[in-house]
DNA sequence: TTGTAGGCGTTATCAC
DNA sequence: GTGATAACGCCTACAA
């Protein structure tokens, strides 16, 4: 930015022929001030344009109001899944009304933690959520650690500190799908499942593990990685080793479109032949053929809650433990 | 952030037993400075786990070591569409060996400019590169006329001051498309238009058009506003209009992916009955069934020239001038 | 090569 | 209600 011409308080000050303080008064809104000071230091503003910098305001409130939402993750995903569209969504119409400016962090390159690290550390941001995290990452238990108000969207991997998350019960949404599954007569049921580094993928696994063992069925399982690609990879493997599947459990609905794909590719009709059931219950849910039966986690509110953590925290408060919601089923046509 | 233990340079002299200074000089790299005073003060800032603060290092330097990359979009959109993927894939490649840092600012609400104005005029980052901007946008002429480096995705509409972009040759682009559909024999040729409020949605479908007018065909246009949604709406449309549609040129990707699935839904085989050529090229066009055939536009490589750009005019160049790359067809099965 | 000192633009604590 | 004045943490001539 070219500050040469940028007016500072001391102009204004002289402009309205007050002080710099009264100035800064008026800018921050304070209620002691004469409404014709006002009227005069809001004038001197207007003509000058007058911006407050907020370096030097920063440097002595320590304050940047603005918070980050950091996707260790590769672009390719973050901007594919509609998961974080959601997610972001419920954090910014809760920080919309605060005077905070929500900043993205993306994983500029794989392996690359120290830069993200020493940004939050820089005094940047007033605080931050981390959202879709993998456990292999050991960014996280530094990330924990930081003197920094922070908020995890799902209980962090290999961390061993309390910290405050929120999240559904992935493990309960998981026996729903796969209970409805066994309960419309299925019995060859198998899943593609997330990768084992991320909570989600673990604990929905755990789900679909647990109805199947108590039902005294086979598991069958093939591991997708939460993108289009890999769930499409995933059901290949699954399809190739099991052709008699009737059952289909994707952890993810952006998995489960790759999946419906490829089952119709190999003359599998859905649900007549295999029925499918994802989680989320995302937009794609309603724009695939047939429409996609899947676990709804209300990733808005999560969003939301997760904003609404993050403030408190920045505001002095402590908390550090997890929150888990509930899903629910929404059935369709898919299963 | 809780300052409060956070050590200074001050404190960092004061352990090294050297002058705040030549700390200073050490953090900065300077190269003046004996190899044995850097490896005391490297040792003190370890030790200390000194970390420069960025308010007061800003507050002087007038550099901030972070850019922003602006949509002017609703979150939804922008996590949607793989374009956007693989812009900010191409910017921050290109950023990664610089010391800076990608922000990416999405509008948090509709029409709440001023938030995003104050930001960038507020000193937060060094230049701001605005990416998918609509011309009923006022504020883009604002964005112009910041006193920040800035660069834009495409000729922003509406601005009467000279501006850096970069773009394809949208209307050539669209020309190749539409050309080969007439080329294979198609004669009742649609397009699933952009919004007339961005370059490339006008550019185009005036593509489309003066092909068609050329050939002495009538032009067959619905609207999308590049969603899958809008996307799927147009397609509904202009088949229910045209029936005896045998061609489609649909302007980006991400709607073909819909307007594939309107015209199998409706029986039609494609690209048997329709032949549809989308733009784009991105990851969704060989997903599809049958893979897009599509008209490339180099995302990445345009996204890495945006950086570059900003880069050199934070640098102090002046380039105010519109920069236009090449489009290539890209023939798969679906036309 | 290193230290001294002044200033970047704001806020906040005092007096008045 | 308003105005001095001292920080905030860092960089950078200028001196030494």
């Amino acid at each position: 930015m070219d500050w040469s011409g940028s007016p500072t308080l001391e102009q204004v000050a002289a402009l309205a022929g007050v002080s710099r303080a009264t100035v800064s008064r008026v800018v921050n809104g304070s209620p002691k001030v004469l409404p014709e000071t006002v009227a005069a230091v809001e004038h001197a503003i207007r003509e000058l344009g007058y911006v407050p910098n907020r370096a030097a305001r920063a440097l002595v409130t320590r304050r940047t109001d603005s918070i980050a939402i950091v996707a260790p993750e590769p672009d390719s995903r973050v901007f594919s899944d509609p998961f974080f569209a959601g997610m972001l969504s419920g954090v910014s119409k809760t920080l919309a009304p605060t005077s905070s400016q929500l900043v993205l962090l993306i994983e500029p390159a794989a392996g690359d933690d120290q830069r993200l690290l020493r940004y939050l550390r820089g005094g940047h941001v007033d605080g931050a959520i981390i959202i879709s995290h993998h456990g292999r990452d050991n960014v996280l238990q530094e990330l924990a650690q930081l003197p920094l108000p922070i908020v995890f969207s799902a209980r962090p991997l290999g961390v061993d500190v309390p910290v405050a998350s929120v999240d559904v019960d992935n493990v309960a949404g998981a026996r729903t799908g796969v209970e409805h599954l066994l309960a419309i007569g299925r019995r060859h049921v198998g899943t593609v499942a997330g990768p084992l580094d991320m909570t989600a993928g673990i604990d929905r696994l755990t789900g679909y593990q647990d109805v199947m063992r108590e039902a005294g069925l086979p598991a069958m399982i093939a591991y997708g990685d939460f993108t289009a690609d890999g769930g499409e990879q995933a059901t290949l493997r699954l399809l190739d080793e099991h052709p008699d599947l009737d059952g289909l459990f994707v952890a993810s609905d952006l998995m489960a479109t790759a999946a419906l794909r490829v089952l119709s590719q190999h003359g599998r009709r859905v649900p007549a032949d295999v029925a499918v059931v994802g989680f989320d219950d995302s937009v794609l849910a309603t724009t695939t053929t047939p429409k996609l039966t899947t676990v709804r986690q209300p990733v808005e509110q999560l969003g939301a809650r997760l904003a609404e953590i993050l403030l408190a925290k920045i505001g002095g408060a402590q908390l550090t433990s997890p929150e888990i919601y509930d899903t629910e089923l929404i059935i369709r046509d898919s299963a």
